[in-house]
DNA sequence: AATGAATGAGCCTTCATTCAT
DNA sequence: AATGAATGAAGGCTCATTCAT
């Protein structure tokens, strides 16, 4: 009995358009490759979901919610505000290097439909916000300098975002080095007091 | 008589693709679009472009050429690497939030095919190149710390490639503002010295 | 316990399909409306009828047999020829505007597949023929007067067969004051005299 | 050069429109069959015609027209009442038999999407007063008995629009005998005495 | 009896591209 | 230079139907 394999497969639809949207973008995947790539037929995707859009949607709605997630934890933590950020670019980076759809978040939200947009744009904004909230956090307690908190927050996600256009897999850097140069990075930014000349 | 005007109808056509491909995307962009907005049909432009792929590839030709002039610019005066980068930060996102090219050129140069996207991709390494003397530089003369200059352009160039997403012309900052943040919060990072805990 | 009400699914089934296809047409009505409606999943009809086809011939079959059943009552009643008209006409028009296989058995009969459309034929025949046989009756006894009576018989069946096209429930008219208008004027007609009582 | 030929190609398109859709009815006929039937790819329909639905509209458009035309023209004309209705029966029926749009007309309106639908039903309106305003006529001037002209209008149209549903070509009556046969019920219905000579 | 899963067939539609004029 | 006509390729989606459970 193959129960144990078919328990699962919108998760497994889910995950193979995350591929597919990732290598191709969402207007060039074809539903065809993402059902091939679970080895089924085109239509019976529409068994599990209603459109090639919400499909993205499920796509994208995982993927944030795995970045809050783990953003959460981190800011419900009782580490201090920059060991905070420390983690929060560490876990960022590494989720965008891993997460397969991450590439799909960043580029193809525009793509979505009325609903499934607002939902989508609502999370990515808690996300900012949390973030905020660390940033607005360290300059209560004295360790990051008293510079607009929005902005901060948007140029750090600037920052990190970018990781994955460059990072290449057996590139000179580990995805270590990395966190650990844009966490100084970041925090020398944070805590900087006179803008320098 | 009407000479003078038809003979600039490649660079209308050029910037027309340029809108378009910015508000839809290079595939969700039509070439009914693009002709329609210059008042053309759809097969006029086989005249002037020999594909719908050389089309992206002159839109992105144009501005990254845009971009370099004024990045070499800067590269070749008599500033200090500190001023120079200054500068260099604000053009890019001067440049980022006016020219049309720009969320194409960072969004669509995969779909270029082959030989186009090895030239682009050539010209965007150019750039990330020119930013990375002036780190060096900066480095050698003593004004900015020792560190990585590879990752710190990718770092840069991060950061100040994500302005375009978040800006809103009537928002609360200006593109002025922006730029001084966004200066100086690379600057601190530059200029660093102890790592932060 | 449950078996009383299961043993009836079958007719529900049919009610149903009546229903979905005088709505939407046989083609534009989807076994999935129809399954819905009765509470159940689409393949489970399978249980219940052969085809989608099949389930149309169900619905058409019932329908002609209803009409023929109420027009050979009439037949052998022992009114005479005008009574017997009259009550025909009336019967016809109450019956198309509440049986809800109706517009279908009008409109979709060309749907059924061979053997199928060829037995809902015959019994449109048989109709037409009843109808045919009170109009010769009525002659022979002098009610009517002597016109082709196959030709008479399809002119009265276009006539009360229109109705359902533009009555409205709660129209100007009622279904007794048509039944009546269509009696009086095929009779004029008929009788080639004097509009009777 | 097949100048002349190729001058009138949307015509030609809508005629094999019609005539598909007659034969298989609007949702069975497929854009192929028409296409095929001009000798022109499916994709080719899409120069001439914005939809499928557009073709359905620019076929009962015509088949409207062509109808209402006729009516009109008897309507202007010096014939007394009771020679109008028997050209306007006389008309209708041979139109029906010979028009390939009628069968659509009758049977398809319901698949016209919003804007189309009200725009035929208005003009199938059109068809009824013209016709009803006959009967006034007749009744004004005495020649028809007083009776409903709403209802009347509505027989007639009934009977005479059932034709094409049992008129076979080479059937043992002539379209000529069935004017003939349907203008004198009808009259006679309309008149409410002895049959006309 | 009932159904979740799966699919083959097929349809409408879009679009970049070609070609004759 | 410009375009109307035409098309090949392909994609998303619907649906009746089958089958294993």
């Amino acid at each position: 009995m193959a129960s144990s394999e078919s328990s699962a497969r919108l998760p497994q639809i889910i995950e193979a358009a995350a591929q597919c949207f990732q290598e191709r973008g969402y207007l060039a995947a074809t539903l065809n490759d993402i059902a091939t790539s679970v080895q089924l037929q085109k239509p019976t995707l529409y068994h599990y979901v209603k459109n090639k859009n919400e499909l993205l949607f499920l796509v994208l709605q995982g993927t944030v919610e795995t970045y809050n997630h783990a953003l959460e934890e981190v800011s419900a933590s009782s580490l201090n505000p920059t060991a905070k950020l420390r983690r929060a670019i560490s876990q960022h980076i590494s989720l965008q290097l891993e997460h397969p759809g991450t590439v799909t978040l960043f580029r193809d939200v525009e793509e979505l439909e009325k609903p499934y947009r607002n939902e989508i744009r609502l999370a990515l904004k808690r996300y900012r916000e949390l973030l905020q909230a660390i940033v607005r956090e360290g300059i209560a307690q004295g360790e990051f300098a008293n510079r607009d908190p929005s902005m901060t927050a948007l140029f750090i996600l600037g920052a990190i975002n970018f990781v994955h256009r460059w990072y290449r897999p057996h590139g000179p850097q580990s995805i270590l080095e990395i966190a650990q140069f844009y966490g100084d990075s970041l925090l020398m930014t944070l805590r900087g007091v006179d803008p320098p000349v």
